[in-house]
RNA sequence: GGGAGCGUAGCUCAAUUGGUUAGAGCACUGGACUGUCGAUCCAGAGGUUGCGGGUUCGAUCCCCGUCGCUCUCGCCA
């Protein structure tokens, strides 16, 4: 084999004349019998190669090539010129469309057998198709450059927390499984029989650890794992920036941060990133009906619980004397919907927790049609108060309990944005969340669970309420959003081990269940912990925003299933009954009955 | 665990109300062709209609079950 010369994109009409070599994979073949095209493809772009008759041997060899077959030929480059009829032979689709390589030599490195697809096909073809052939997926020049970009952010982010003075860090992956949470994969140990590591969730108790110890900045790039129903933003094995830093305050952690998004979207995209806007969790939730909440448009949440009370709509009122509230959005023309599409988003929004789906249109600066009858009284009154104009829909969460308010109406802004095209295409809206609640009370379980997880600091003035009012109590954490979607999320660290267990306390973990569960950290805090406070960001959303996909699966070289499938590995896969025991582990007989029938 | 959609040639799809031998494009094989760039033209091969069962004179089509893929609710501190 020769070596290669140049790449498949880089001959340009200067370098005519120059004799070159190139390897890379047969994207196209024309054969007029005569004259030859071969296309050759490699991550960098695409030559024409021509093979004349003349060139007897290379000419017969070429003939035999097919489809992703990998070759490497060796020619001279000329400048394309025109045709018999004085047309140009210019090839503007190309790159190196202006030159082409007259071949005199040629090997093929590797035949190919037929490909169940090509990669220039491979976005018409089925998804369960390209997983199962990743290998050939992967050549399609949209992947190859998501993970050039992906490799990009994350040489971005090197970069910048070493350039800060911040040291990598690796952490374990076998770790202790934690009861709170998401469920664990569990892996069992040979050398303890009956006993199971648990695959982090996040390295989240170790890097408190780190900070502990005096490492003071720390940063990792890390896979996480979740044993949890994905979606299509999810993946049961994704990838974390966690990040920990000592001595900080909130400010200094949304600095640094701030900063290195503004380097991502720069060097990335050439897009600038404004200083990002904070906004309070309570004011998210009231206004757009989330933690977060999609800034791209306006359809905020109005609360019209008092106008409500004054109609005779018993949906209104019955809610209302139940303690509940009645919020309102103003869909921009969506008075063009159809009876049929309002009913079916009565029926998404029952998903939510919704009862139904009140709406009115606004017709002559007045309600008309939906409910309009039952809250004529307040029509013009309502219309002012949405700012709502004629063409305009309003649509209304009603419910005796707000949270099912929010977020009915808090998913339903962001189809209807979606469905009515609402959103700018290139429009990056950020946003910081802050001040969210420590602590949320949970009917079904009678107690408190924390918002963010059970070490994040409360706000310091809200210290004495711990004991007294946990649920008014805010924190020190902070989520990213991005677009309405959450980027990352963190907060500063309780440091103290006093306040810790004060914590524990309020939410109802007694003393030994939170040394059984987190004792190394309780011990930790014990010797000389510095204040301390860290975030982490979903690599995966990072790079799927940036290019433009809402599929997870897109910036993940070899992603799973819904089912937790590898469908190139076949993965999982049944194992030998001797590993097992080895392992100390049984087959439940039922299951095993299921798999085999 | 629940809801919705999809599954037909290697790939992407079609097939009238349930009715003849399940078709087309691309890919593949053979042939023709010296300027194409989604080459063109001619010919050919290629099917367990995901799998199992049922209804029917007859099932790609209707019914039941099951498997796979996607979206989604629950779940994801």
């Amino acid at each position: 084999m020769k070596k290669r010369t140049h790449s498949c994109g880089a001959l340009r009409k200067d370098h005519a004349g120059q004799t070159v070599t190139l390897a890379g994979w047969v994207n196209n073949y024309r054969d007029h019998g005569g004259v030859i095209f071969i296309d050759l493809r490699d991550r960098d772009g695409i030559t024409q190669f021509v093979f004349n008759p003349e060139e007897k041997e290379a000419h017969e060899l070429a003939s035999k090539l097919r489809l992703e077959d990998v070759a490497q030929i060796t020619g001279n480059v000329i400048e394309r010129g025109v045709d018999d009829k004085g047309k140009s032979l210019v090839n503007k689709k190309l790159a190196t469309g202006e030159v082409e390589v007259v071949a005199t030599g040629l090997e093929i490195l590797n035949k190919a057998e037929t490909p169940p697809f090509v990669p220039n096909d491979a976005h018409k073809v089925s998804e369960e198709k390209r997983l199962q052939y990743r290998f050939i997926d992967l050549r399609q020049p949209r992947m190859q450059e998501i993970l050039k970009t992906r490799h990009r952010v994350t040489k971005i982010m090197r970069d910048h927390y070493d350039s800060e003075g911040f040291y990598e860090i690796e952490t374990p992956f076998l770790c202790k499984s934690t009861p709170e949470g998401a469920r664990d994969f569990l892996v069992p140990s040979r050398l303890q029989p009956g006993s199971f590591y648990a695959l982090p969730q996040s390295p989240q108790l170790f890097k408190q650890i780190l900070m502990v110890s005096g490492m003071e900045k720390y940063f990792q790039i890390v896979r996480c794992f979740r044993d949890e129903d994905p979606r299509a933003d999810r993946q049961a094995e994704f990838t974390q920036l966690d990040v920990e830093m000592s001595f900080v305050e909130v400010e200094d952690i949304i600095t640094t941060h701030e900063s290195l998004m503004r380097k991502i979207w720069k060097t990335v995209l050439d897009v600038d990133v404004p200083e990002i806007p904070r906004m309070a969790y309570d004011d998210a939730i009231n206004n757009y009906g989330s933690d977060r909440p999609d800034l791209r448009f306006d359809m905020q949440l109005v609360d019209v619980t008092e106008l409500a009370s004054k109609t005779d709509f018993k949906v209104f009122t019955g809610a209302i004397e139940k303690g509940g509230i009645v919020k309102a959005i103003r869909v921009p023309g969506g008075a063009k919907l159809t009876r049929k599409q309002t009913d079916a988003l009565a029926v998404w929004v029952k998903d939510f927790g919704a009862g139904g789906l009140p709406i009115t249109k606004v017709v002559d600066g007045n309600v008309s049609t939906g409910i309009a009858k039952f809250i004529e009284p307040i029509g013009n009154k309502l219309v002012t108060l949405m700012g709502a104009e004629d063409g305009d829909l309003i649509c209304f969460g009603v419910d005796a309990k707000p949270a099912t308010v929010h977020r009915v109406l808090g998913e339903l802004r962001v189809k209807l944005a979606h469905d009515l095209e609402l959103i700018k295409e290139g429009d990056w809206k950020w946003v910081w969340i802050v001040d969210f609640p420590l602590v949320e009370y949970r009917e079904e379980e009678g107690r408190f669970f924390s918002t963010h997880h059970p070490f994040t600091a409360p706000n310091d003035e809200d210290i004495d309420k711990l004991e007294t009012d946990p649920g008014a109590i805010k924190s020190k954490a902070y989520d990213l959003v991005l677009n309405g979607s959450e980027l990352g999320g963190g907060s500063i660290r309780v440091h103290d081990m006093n306040m810790q267990k004060r914590v524990f306390k309020m939410l109802g973990i007694d003393e030994e269940e939170a040394v059984e569960k987190f004792g190394f950290l309780l011990n930790a805090l014990k010797f000389g912990a510095p204040p301390h406070g860290g975030i982490a960001f979903g690599l995966d959303r990072i790079v799927m925003h940036l290019c433009n996909t809402t599929n997870i699966r897109d910036v993940i070289a070899f992603p799973k299933t819904q089912t937790g499938a590898d469908l190139m590995l076949d993965a999982p896969s049944p194992v030998e009954d001797a590993q097992l025991k080895e392992l100390s582990i049984r087959k439940n007989l039922t299951t095993e009955k299921i798999i085999k029938e």
